[in-house]
DNA sequence: GTCTATATACGGATAGAC
DNA sequence: GTCTATCCGTATATAGAC
């Protein structure tokens, strides 16, 4: 950890406490502590701070499909699964974290009102590239859909509620709205799955 | 306005500014310039800034039925189109603000990672507010819907799809993701609907 | 209750030696 | 590339006259 190059020490420290406390509650100070280096080093890989979150999010959004998918996808194959196994990854997160820890881009995304213009494109760019891993099993799964199943709506409806079970989860401290959410979108995908077989009967 | 007692007028400068740029980035000095009062006034009615906060998310829950419910629902009368009104009215929040101005709740319940207990308290005590009343909706729709209908679990859905839908329609700056999750709401009603009218066939 | 002036701390960022 | 020391603005909060 001590040996990696100090700007990958400082872009970890940092997506480590962005996560944790925040954008605006994390200071330059805080990174230097963390990532073990001063001042002169930091302003030397960054010219800013705000330098410093487009690397992370760049590094989150890098991060998508190794860190994130391929860990929650290993043992699962079934595409509809693959989706509830996702979900499963970030009901572990809040869990180890008592409720704290949940969504950081979406954290980021309803922290930074009047982001700028290139921190809210990589912001959208890690929706649309988690969205984007959603769809693809989707589109695997569209047989047991409905034919005329929108999987991009539909994809995007499963980060909303991803997101939107992480707030009240967090907000709560507890994980029942969360549970709640993804029991519910549970009955709709069985609803859709119902729906096509007997249209495929009739 | 100006005619308004001090403590009011305050209180409703901070809940626009916390609406519109957050609580870390709204000082207690724009406060002051908004509400057109200095330090002197503003430390007389809240010893911190945190007081404001708690003053602001009281006024919050109390405004849930006169300012948010009673205006979204006047026209309204079927339960079901009753929660796809106060959708619309997010929508019309969105829209009127390019997709910047959405629930100031959420954004603030995702703004503050630590928040004091008693501030993490109003936060949710809002929530369950505004999720009472869609669930009132859920009730008096029950018979549309099933008998083993959960409808506390899915008025909570209801919640975590507006959140989730308001902060992708943010990210985005585009209405779109707002729109697709309630239009997928919509068709989740109406299987509901659908398999509850198939079932008194049977 | 309201005003002005100010204490005090901490933030991001810089200077310049090494 | 890394270090120490520091500038300077802004933040919350206070003091004390009126």
């Amino acid at each position: 950890m001590q040996d990696e190059p100090t700007r990958d020490r400082l872009i970890a420290a940092a997506l480590r406490l962005f996560g944790e406390k925040g954008y605006q509650s994390t200071s330059v100070a805080d990174v230097q502590r963390e990532s073990a280096c001063h001042s002169g080093s930091f302003y030397h890989f960054f010219p800013t701070k705000q330098d410093l979150l487009l690397a992370v999010l760049e590094r989150y959004r890098a991060g998508i499909v190794p860190m994130l998918i391929e860990p929650a996808w290993a043992d699962v194959h079934d595409p509809i699964e693959r989706i509830f196994a996702l979900l499963a990854r970030y009901r572990m997160l809040l869990e180890m974290s008592q409720c704290t820890y949940g969504c950081p881009i979406g954290s980021l995304a309803l922290e930074l009102h009047e982001p700028d213009p290139a921190v809210r494109q990589l912001l959208a760019d890690n929706f649309t590239g988690w969205v984007d891993q959603i769809e693809n099993c989707l589109v695997e799964a569209r047989k047991h859909l409905g034919r005329e199943f929108d999987t991009r709506r539909t994809a995007s409806f499963v980060l909303t509620i991803m997101e939107g079970a992480v707030m009240q989860a967090r907000t709560y401290r507890d994980l029942q709205p969360f549970d709640a959410a993804v029991a519910t979108l549970r009955d709709y995908f069985n609803a859709l799955q119902r729906a096509t077989a007997n249209e495929e009967l009739a």
